[in-house]
DNA sequence: GCATAAATATTTACAGTGTAAGTTTGACTG
DNA sequence: CAGTCAAACTTACACTGTAAATATTTATGC
């Protein structure tokens, strides 16, 4: 196991290599079958080498965290606050569909780190430059990251494809007693019908918090 | 290892037990903690009897989650829709709340079976027969869904209780530079001095929405 | 009552996991 | 060239979920 004294090993190996291999192989085959040793041998290395840029699975989970709030984009202060939340709700849209194992994560984790402070201030600060309170700013800023995050999850993890919604309902349709789902098998029964396609929608729910948000403002 | 003859380990084993002891094991110290070997040992057995009764650790967590969703408030058919849905929302979170480690997986896991289907069916029911079409009431479920689950797992997972909001703000003030997170240090300014007490509401996001999904309707 | 069948609990074993501890290697420094 | 120190490696350990085979208790049919 001598080295050929070309092929250099030593000093091959940075934190940032570490973290962009382990978005791509997350991105491509799931956080869950992520593994330091895989990992390792992605990068021609043993698992235990990571352990000198990585304090640990926890610490590289939080840095790939942090790369990922780095792609939201920042709201500008001074600028309208409405269309600034609306782009940067749709650039995390586009961010954590990106990186599906992200969301749950961003959420359940306890994520601290540059990027998420950044994303955190450009926020609030474009808020409260736009005239909210802190306190206002806050809450908005909750209401907005909920829905993202909640409606991106729920989305990611939808068992079916939204064109295959139709043949869908008509598999299962049967097995969703009349009787004790009547709704259900109503519901079921319009997608079949094509009276509705069966999607819910990111913006739907965005724009009236938006809307609301706005309105409880103007009234004070 | 032969039978005493009275102690009966036969036949003392339902799937309910597991389930029950597993929520009880997983509220108490942790979903994470949880292996089937530590349910096994609680329960007086051993690790592979479980799979008598439970298809895998899988097919537990499913039936775990079905036994939360059973918690939630049902809507009444034909009640006022947005008390309905408020009391709904309400009790959702007082389940997660105490379950701790379902928000999380309730979102991201594909989760079906019968409570679920009974809390889909009486929700989009109600909200049906108040006079929303199909889709209407679909949009609406998810977007209060999106905000109760998204809330509530960003409110679990919060490092810092709501009492000690001001001691934190006080012990982390000097690591949020002001030169770059310049609105994040006025912020803990302003709960240091008492102006602003640090919660998001659960309350404010909801009744945005359920606002929201009112004006929308009106207005057609 | 007794053989047989069906449930259900147990034992053993395996391929994984993250990572602590100790060892070797490689590349700069003087 | 020798000395130093960081980085990569090796080994080992305590876990995980669960497949397969075995043992044991209960229920059934004659």
């Amino acid at each position: 196991m001598k080295k050929t004294g070309k092929t250099r090993k030593h000093r091959s190996l940075t934190t940032q290599m570490i973290v962009t291999r382990a978005m791509e192989l997350a991105d491509k085959e799931g956080f869950d079958t992520l593994s330091m040793r895989k990992l390792a041998g992605a990068l021609g290395v043993t698992a235990m080498s990571l352990y000198n840029h990585v304090a640990g699975k926890d610490d590289l989970l939080h840095l790939m965290l942090n790369r990922v709030v780095a792609e939201f984009e920042s709201p500008d202060i001074g600028g309208a606050w409405e269309e600034m939340m609306r782009r940067r709700a749709h650039s995390m849209r586009r961010a954590l569909l990106r990186h599906r194992w992200a969301p749950m994560l961003l959420m359940s984790e306890i994520a601290i780190g540059e990027e998420i402070l950044r994303d955190t201030d450009a926020t609030v600060g474009c808020l409260v430059t736009a005239g909210l309170t802190y306190a206002q700013a806050d809450w908005a800023r909750n209401a907005i990251d909920s829905h993202v995050y909640g409606y991106t999850l729920q989305e990611l993890n939808y068992p079916v494809a939204p064109e295959e919604y139709k043949a869908a309902a008509k598999q299962y349709l049967p097995m969703i007693s009349k009787a004790d789902y009547p709704f259900m098998h109503a519901a079921a029964l319009q997608i079949i019908d094509g009276k509705y396609d069966g999607m819910t929608r990111f913006d739907f729910g965005l724009e009236i918090i938006l809307d609301g948000l706005n309105r409880w403002l103007v009234k004070g």
